[in-house]
DNA sequence: GGCCGAGGTTGACGATGTCAATCTGACAGC
DNA sequence: GCTGTCAGATTGACATCGTCAACCTCGGCC
């Protein structure tokens, strides 16, 4: 087993994940990627058993550096917040750098230009789910327990936030834009739960 | 303009929505869509500028389906809980009921298969964040305002708890099991922002 | 010196989305 | 009744993609 194996294969990773983000998973192809890295088409097939294999080889590395960004951003004593929406913070900003791979971790886009009738539609989902929160608001406003279940709804909230921004559900006039109100919106998910927050 | 018109148009949609619910997106190709309606492989062309277009109506489809199920949801009176909660547990059935339908309106996947070193990472990701959720807790416990703020972020815990559990993110050890305990979760998470939630 | 296996390449195949050209039939105008 | 027109539908063809099969090419080992 020769150091060129391991040298060849983080290549065509490396490969993968820039065309990725420099392109989106339509770039992604065998061809391209050993293009890329100066080898022939199936030369992927030496160091993974298929496409998939290879995608998941960059997600990985990809979740690893999500998992780091959390890890840097809660140590920044600078920054201001808790250790926790330091890390959260840390987890959009590492999504949002490159939207692609966040994508490739929690589901990829099919539909490249939703039509008008989609967003309509959209809009009237929202539309009807937001009156029901005014409904509970009105009657008695909204305002922690098992670890891992407080830990599942923060997750499913972050990537919720994450993931409705990138696919371009959150906007106006059916919320408020996701992109600039993220880090109010985590602090506002986290104040609710963390009332000495900072 | 003849009422043939709206008729194919309509068993194209039909046609690609089962085809969607049957096999997945694989299984949705504008050949299998033409066959299953009884047309040719472009036949979809006559009434979609590509398949995208096809897939868009499809996905307005489903989403007024979710809107529907929200609305039944919250007006049946004999289910327990406030109106927002029975309008989630709405939405949730009706994702859950046609998952792929689901991750056609908020993204898709493309890796089918992922692997072991993989599922490690993620599974690493998901502990370090429940550490910086477990730390919050050690120094005061998690307990609304605008409201399309409180209705961004109610949908995207909503999302999150969904979309994790679709792309299996939400398993042992990594968390509780997903599937099985979504109406619990949304039953907290709706339970920190309004107390009196019965 | 012969063997062998890992890494690499080319050829080919089936499937897919899409364009171009063609066909077909109903309907309007004369 | 004849003709032109146009929407709906079809077949042919093409580029591209993932993948398999066969072949090549060395470096190391008995």
């Amino acid at each position: 087993m020769g150091q060129n194996t391991n040298v060849t294969r983080a290549a065509l990773v490396a490969a993968a994940s820039e065309l990725l983000t420099r392109g989106g998973p339509e770039f992604v192809t065998l061809r391209a990627v050993g293009a890329a890295t100066g080898v022939s088409r199936t030369a992927p097939y030496r160091h993974f058993t298929d496409k998939d294999d290879l995608l998941s080889a960059v997600a990985a590395e990809s979740m690893n550096r999500l998992t780091e960004a959390m890890r840097v951003g809660a140590s920044d004593m600078a920054a201001g917040g808790t250790p926790l929406y330091r890390a959260c913070l840390g987890y959009m900003r590492a999504a949002m750098q490159s939207p692609p791979h966040y994508r490739l971790m929690f589901g990829d886009f099919p539909i490249n230009s939703p039509s008008a009738e989609l967003q309509l539609a959209a809009d009237e989902c929202a539309k009807v789910l937001y009156g029901f929160v005014a409904e509970a608001q009105n009657s008695g406003v909204l305002t922690g327990g098992d670890e891992r279940e407080a830990g599942t709804l923060l997750w499913a909230t972050l990537h919720g936030l994450v993931d409705l921004t990138l696919t371009r559900h959150l906007h106006e006039p059916r919320t408020v834009d996701g992109v600039e109100a993220m880090p109010a919106l985590l602090a506002l998910a986290l104040r609710n739960w963390v009332p000495e927050l900072r």
